[in-house]
DNA sequence: AATGAATGAGATTTCATTCAT
DNA sequence: TATGAATGAAATCTCATTCAT
């Protein structure tokens, strides 16, 4: 935990060390609690810093969960975007699996953020993690008939964004943990791009 | 409900109408809110029951939940047993298919039974929808080379199950739901067993 | 317990089974946790009887247990007056001894009817064991110049009948229980009548 | 809006009005209606503040009646401990009654505080005043023969540490109260160290 | 900006009591 | 007489939110 002692002054124009620990102290309660399962009181306790602290920076306990999501799907989808661009001319199965390994490297890197981003409250991922990119490949997919034509996109597409997500919190919340490796390569092979071949 | 009295015998030792009452009213908020989101005072007066007599029958919010979801689990449990009967000695993608009718069909019947004990709380499912017979299977699978040697059952597993049951939430919760039709052939195409044939 | 079995049938005109189980759970359960630590639904279900039995017998819980302290006064009053009858052409000391021989012998008996009588709910023990009949013989021990002058009879009266049946009560619920005899010695010694005396 | 630091200094680390508030009176009201008499909406109420606030400071009913105890026991303990100092070169009889001339005088200054220390809950008493320094004198005196031998320490000391305090209790509450003069010296002349002298 | 004591609305829970059978 | 499911008033307790400092 860096903290930068030894200066004069903080050096950066508003260094928000409260902002910064509610929002740690935030992630780590709700990927452990689930947002039910935490009250504000806790929170700031947890962050050291006064309750009224916590209402100067956030308007409630969902205000501070959606700046959680938010920041956990940012630093997601930037993976994402960069391990699609890089393998954007490789085989399809190699495209799979570079999602995935950015994915579970995300997950492995801040597992407290991925389980509040992600966890019990899986609504949250709805506010970001849209299917409809996935949708829209299988649908060009299936129209060169290279997907088989009883698979829905719609409906593989949902399903999968799910299952991709959920299996990484379990993998995360599970004890005895097998290899990331393992993790990445089995969801490949179920990824509907590639299962739903014909 | 007939209230058969007058009868040579009482069928039930206690009838027991609040019970009923209050279980079928948790169902339907759950359903709706999930746990979270419901209060035992509204499950009360939404059963046109007192209180206290919620409190008579069960500990407390979450044991009537228990209630639902084990009630949700055995209705499940036996047609899926009844599927998998009657299905045992055809193809494996009509063993998948016949489970995913009896899945989806249930769904259909009870649809605030099955968002109550496999919704928002997903947890729930780890009470009863044990991941293990599928994990079993995937396994014989792969000693016998059937299935893509990258595909960990244990993650395969538990990852199916999941996607399984909260696509069948999704497709219930969802406006213009697509045919059930589409749903099971979907994720019978998707399902480990026929996705990971090598 | 004399209970009239081997009758046909129970030969008195009303046998109040349900009445008779109601005060022997409602002893030891107020023996155990106190006036204000038991419920009536608990003493009934404790006595094998519906919650509506108990109050076709009893108004409620305070009635029951003045039925139970009415009736270990009753019983205690008799042996004392047995005791004192007994007793009292013999030495002053012996008649106080008489009196706690009797008072113990009751406990030792009845424990549970002492300890829910005399125990926590302190104030029964004002209901019937009055002070005065000791405070008369001190103020005549006092006229007669066989008492310190110091002594106070009113207080005296009510410090020692109180020290008296806690001593008791502390006595039943100590573990390592010391021999009655010392119990009935030690009183004896500090009764104002003998530890008084000038 | 006048930013008050600057100040000389804040007195105490925390001003806790609500604290004393609740301390008082909750002193004063189970005093009056013992602890199985109040509830915790009523003190609250009684001290002029929030329900919540109770649940602030105290977990509940029985902690505020513990923090109480501990009070009283206090106070009382100190100044039993300076008669103990005061006295201990003189007499016997000397020592004993300048105990209870701080027993009384304590009982007189906080009348409430005594009594919902020592009153119906008599229990609470065990959590500090201890007969275990009366049994040891008692112990030495039976010893050196200064003591009936029938006088068994532990019984003596346990039955004089209760009435003593329930003396004063009663006393507290009669209506007619006699002098404190008058108690001190009853209490005197049947302490068993008094009392039971050969 | 930061604080944390104070708050009260509302959720949870208990229990004496009733009443239809 | 006996029953026990049902009841709701009241007690216990939680927690998001405010506010004076």
């Amino acid at each position: 935990m860096a903290s930068s002692r030894g200066h004069l002054k903080n050096s950066s124009p508003a260094p928000k060390r409260a902002y910064e620990s509610l929002l740690r102290a935030g992630t780590e309660l709700m990927a452990r609690d689930g947002l039910d399962g935490v009250n504000t009181n806790t929170i700031a306790r947890a962050a050291r810093v006064g309750v009224g602290t916590f209402y100067q920076h956030f308007g409630d306990k969902f205000a501070l969960h959606r700046a959680i999501v938010q920041r956990g799907l940012e630093g997601l989808q930037q993976r994402l975007a960069e391990a699609h661009r890089a393998s954007k001319e490789r085989a399809l199965e190699d495209q799979v699996r570079a999602g995935l390994v950015a994915l579970v490297g995300f997950a492995q890197e801040q597992p407290d953020l991925f389980r509040a981003t992600f966890g019990r409250s899986a609504a949250a991922a709805r506010l970001g993690l849209s299917p409809r990119p996935l949708e829209r490949r299988l649908r060009d997919q299936l129209e060169q008939g290279q997907l088989h034509p009883a698979v829905e996109p719609r409906i593989a597409a949902r399903a999968f964004m799910e299952m991709q997500v959920r299996s990484v919190v379990h993998w995360l919340e599970d004890a005895d943990q097998l290899s990331p490796k393992a993790l990445i390569e089995t969801l490949t092979r179920l990824h509907p791009v590639i299962a739903g071949k014909r």
